[in-house]
RNA sequence: AGGGGAGUCGCCAAGUUGGUUAAGGCACCGGAUUUUGAUUCCGGCAUUCGAGGGUUCGAAUCCUUCCUCCCCUGCCA
């Protein structure tokens, strides 16, 4: 019955990507590949069984930093289209440049893959796994006359490039022997050269229009250790040549990547072609598919301004909750789900888009709606005095846990005669349109009393510091009587004798215009101070005792979470995931 | 400027083997229900598909010219 909003099977747009997978299924393209139970070269596969997995998909992050909710959208297309299709999706860390990675963005990686309710079974893997290979495959290009030894420098090398309208010239290494090049790339290998002393380059055409064609490097020298292979190599495969690599050992069909990979389609084909040519590679070939990234209004999302925004303490660490990273929306309270739905709204196309952070906001609603049990906290506290209230009386109130779910139950507050309500629930002078209380007006106090407010006090600075009412008897909420008075008006309040204090950090989008840095050139300018408010909040008793990332909507307000680093187990805190909807607010504003 | 891509409602996005009135979501605007100004429900929301020509009985879908935007000159990924 929890799944009465999912959408019915089969009822999802469509798009490019899975087009051309119902397409590459219907001709067979993929049946007759073989699997040999891990990945490996032409040999491994050769006399093994047909592969199982329908279609083999991939998410490949360089570990060297955290995932943000635009590696979300590629994961869920990855792993989404696998399942999809009777396909399967493996995990793969593309660590091909020792100096960048780190094992501990290994493990943030896998756990937020795992939270976002993705499982890879036994296919994770590395590109440092298959290093052997990917040395053994470009030796057999040396052998072809298909790569070549440069010992250019660097920057003689992007000289001789050319430009977006210039043909290159050949380096002057071009036409080295084979037997010269395979000396020199084992020499390498040896690790007897600085770096930058050689650079192993495919032989395919300096003139090609397409720069990336123009005898791009596919290893250079790099003494540095790898956090998974040690000293072991003191060479290492570039992200052009490793990456169609990777995915042809492991027998990836669809290889799924962002917009930008676009013009590198050419080489990656190259590549595939020539060792499966050498007899190296089982074929069909993976084939690269080329999607548009995802980009959100009010956030940024590149890796470098997002870390820029930690190092300058912006915000506190990777996983504050202002952070579009994966931890931090998870700190924010975000689900799983609702990132998947997200991923699902937004589609998949090539066309640049910016996408509206309401439908990520509208998708997390949606699943929270469902899944939230509703608790009541006053978060800036305004007293309110129920000045015919029995002396010391304790009224025992019942508030259903879900308004449409009755199979959830009721949980108890007790009420007072003081009690702490929202100061924006009382007005002196009640602005047109408002039907809470003011002198005069009868509210209900929800699950609790009819009141009709008798006055106000104001303290030595003329704010108004309590509110003064008379409750009508008759009228408690589930009694026969307590429809017998009309209101308009349902506020909500927690005995101020029974209220729970703790901190709430109300968050709120991380910059204040739609695209940070485009007025200035600095995003930084835009980065919205108000992003977090810390308010102290009453709340109702029985948000006493609540495990950390239990997730509630506070009626009113909007989705809360315990906070999961922060809370001391008996004395949990609270961040706002996001507020409800207002069409009260926002009709004012 | 050479190459590679993209332009369908405010934001996404189906539709693109040409065929009646251009899906859906978000946003927005009504109206009903509601002890959350929430949710839910119901209704509205592109004579028009970047622009101009052309082919056709018929075009967002074909041809053509033009315009705009994005990506590419790392021994990063």
């Amino acid at each position: 019955m929890n799944d009465s909003k999912a959408p019915p099977e089969g009822a999802h747009v469509t798009n490019f990507i899975r087009q051309h997978i119902e397409r590459d299924l219907e001709a067979g393209k993929y049946a007759q590949r073989r699997w040999g139970g891990r990945p490996g070269p032409a040999s491994v596969h050769a006399n093994a069984p047909l592969d199982p997995a329908k279609i083999r998909t991939r998410f490949p992050p360089e570990p060297n930093g955290y995932l943000h909710i635009g590696h979300a959208k590629s994961i869920c297309l990855n792993f989404g289209t696998a399942r999809e299709y009777g396909g399967v999706c493996h995990m793969r860390f593309d660590d091909t440049n020792p100096e960048k990675e780190e094992q501990e963005y290994v493990d943030a990686i896998l756990d937020a893959v795992r939270w976002l309710g993705y499982d890879w079974g036994a296919n994770l893997y590395h590109a440092s796994g298959y290093f052997d290979w990917m040395y053994e495959f470009a030796e057999a290009l040396i052998s072809h006359g298909d790569a070549y030894v440069d010992s250019q420098t660097a920057e003689e090398m992007r000289a001789t490039r050319g430009t977006l309208t210039e043909a290159g010239i050949a380096s002057p290494f071009r036409d080295r022997s084979v037997e010269e090049n395979l000396r020199l790339f084992r020499e390498m290998r040896d690790g007897n050269y600085p770096d930058g002393a050689h650079v192993l380059r495919a032989k395919i055409d300096m003139a090609s229009p397409n720069i990336n064609m123009r005898d791009p490097a596919i290893y250079r020298i790099r003494n540095a250790a790898h956090h998974r292979t040690g000293d072991k190599w003191h060479i290492y495969p570039m992200y052009t040549y490793a990456h169609p690599v990777e995915d042809a050992l492991e027998n990836i069909t669809h290889s799924l990547c962002t917009l930008e990979f676009e013009d590198q389609r050419p080489f990656y084909d190259w590549v595939l072609e020539k060792l499966a040519s050498f007899g190296l590679l089982q074929r069909p070939l993976p084939q690269q598919i080329e999607f548009s990234r995802l980009n959100l209004t009010y956030t940024v999302m590149s890796k470098r301004f997002l870390r820029q925004l930690v190092d300058e303490k912006h915000v506190d660490g990777w996983d504050d909750p202002r952070m579009p990273t994966i931890v931090g929306v998870r700190s924010r309270g975000y689900t799983p789900e609702g990132l998947r739905l997200f991923a699902e709204r937004v589609g998949v196309s090539k066309s640049d888009s910016v996408i509206d952070c309401s439908v990520m906001e509208d998708a997390q609603r949606e699943v929270l709606n469902e899944i939230a049990p509703r608790r009541i906290a006053v978060l800036d506290p305004l007293k309110l005095v129920i000045d015919n209230w029995p002396r010391n009386h304790v009224e025992e109130c019942f508030a259903p846990n879900h308004p449409q779910k009755p199979d959830w139950g009721k949980r108890s507050m007790p009420m007072t005669g003081e009690l702490w309500i929202e100061r924006e629930d009382f007005m002196e002078k009640p602005e047109k349109g408002y039907f809470r209380l003011y002198p005069g007006n009868q509210v209900r106090l929800k699950y609790g009393f009819v009141v009709r407010c008798t006055g106000y006090s104001k303290n030595e600075k003329g704010e108004v510091d309590e509110v003064h009412c008379e409750y009508l008897p008759e009228t408690k909420s589930g009694t026969p009587g307590a429809d017998s008075v009309k209101v308009k008006g349902n506020i909500h309040w927690v005995s101020a004798a029974h209220a729970y204090e703790t901190e709430v950090r109300l968050y709120d989008r991380l910059f204040n215009v739609p695209n940070p840095g485009k007025r200035t050139g600095n995003y930084l300018d835009d980065v919205n101070p108000d992003a977090k408010t810390v308010v102290r909040a009453y709340l109702e008793p029985s948000l006493r005792e609540c495990a950390v990332e239990v997730r509630f909507q506070f009626e009113r307000h909007g989705y809360f979470v315990a906070d999961r680093k922060d809370a001391k187990p008996d004395k949990p805190s609270f961040n706002r995931t996001v507020t409800l909807r207002d069409s009260w607010a926002s009709g004012k504003g």
